[in-house]
DNA sequence: ACTATTTTGTACTGATGAGTAAATTGCATG
DNA sequence: CATGCAATTTACTCATCAGTACAAAATAGT
């Protein structure tokens, strides 16, 4: 605790303490949910962890339900910035595509990234799978555009940009599913080499 | 209902007629637990589905985890299936591999396959959690060996195969996630193509 | 016919966990 | 000081559903 701050918070501070709370609230809610899934987690749980009562949560989160929601929003979000940040820069379609590639693999690695992907749509009710959906939707056609891109620039070979998309993700969906964030090998790493067996593909050239 | 059937049947017919009525049940949740989620189906809605009742359910099957664990078992064996036939085929290293790689990409997007791919081991009790993950890890170490079978011959560029059995798994896992069953495109043809772009990659040649 | 076994159904129990009501404390402001 | 708002708790309610007790048919074996 910071035991310099003035006892007499600024409305400003008030604002923002209360966000880091959610903010705390939905972190030991990704983990747990990541660690157990999303059913083997009761809310008084998550609370628990936090050596606080589960009425609390509901103080900054409506329910379960948009608990998840915001936990999949988080890691959308980086995806879809993943996604502006690759569009914005200079080189070849292809370049540009891995770029973006890297970072998503690494997003699915860390503790949202993961709850994205590991959530499956059935979990959330009607209302927010929809908004889950439409992102992913996005983030898949951001995908495709970055592929169009560069087939059209010649930098990647010819094929059918759905199904490539669809391809790629799935391969770089699948760590976190098996990933072991403590485990020894490093997401960057772990990101550059995948990325990089799906461009050259394991035929000899 | 066959109506030139005795009506009375031996013992082996008993025995066969038993086995359907559980495969039905098997075969009715495996199909809910997709279309739903495993949490989101109760087996009083299995059983209704069937025109019957719960506990004729666990007349078959001890309980709801079982139930799981036999869907997934049937799913698993099949993959396992796919690998032993692949293992004893002529060709190339990699000649195998996409055999069995198109194979397993087919089973993925099969009832039973696609339950596999959807379940996540949280749902499963400790016991048949051990089994699943026991069953699993038999199929990438038999995917793993074909990978360093082809790598030895040649007919597949050199790479980690730990990593590229991830890779390859991930993207052929996927299609259990968004492919459509009742959909347009054929699991043989999409199987086909997912396998290519793997082996070609996405850079041009 | 009489008994045992298998199959199936009706009607429960019991646990779990989401969500809430209401009280409490602390702080802030008119 | 009183009044109000924010944060937090204790102690509930209530629905759902896995699993079971027990009875009733059906079937087979003697």
């Amino acid at each position: 605790m910071d035991l310099t701050a003035s006892p007499f918070p600024s409305p400003e501070e008030k604002r923002s303490v209360r966000a880091a709370k959610r903010d705390a609230v939905l972190r030991a809610a990704v983990q747990m949910f990541n660690a157990r899934g999303f059913h083997q987690t009761s809310l008084d749980d998550v609370a628990a962890s936090l050596g606080i009562s589960k009425p609390t949560i509901y103080h900054y989160l409506g329910n379960k339900d948009q608990v998840l929601l915001e936990c999949v929003k988080i890691g959308l979000g980086q995806l879809i910035a993943a996604a502006e940040d690759a569009r914005t820069r200079p080189g070849t379609g292809a370049d540009r595509l891995c770029a973006f590639l890297v970072r998503y693999a690494e997003i699915n690695m860390d503790d949202f990234g993961r709850c994205v992907i590991r959530t499956g749509d059935e979990a959330l009710m009607r209302e927010s799978r929809e908004r889950f959906r439409e992102l992913k939707r996005r983030i898949d056609t951001d995908m495709r555009t970055l592929i169009i891109e560069g087939i059209a620039d010649g930098s990647l070979a010819p094929c059918d940009p759905k199904l490539a998309a669809f391809t790629i993700a799935g391969a770089l969906n699948w760590p976190a599913r098996w990933h072991d964030p403590a485990g020894s090998e490093s997401p960057q790493e772990l990101a550059r080499h995948m990325v990089d067996m799906l461009c050259r593909g394991f035929q000899p050239r």
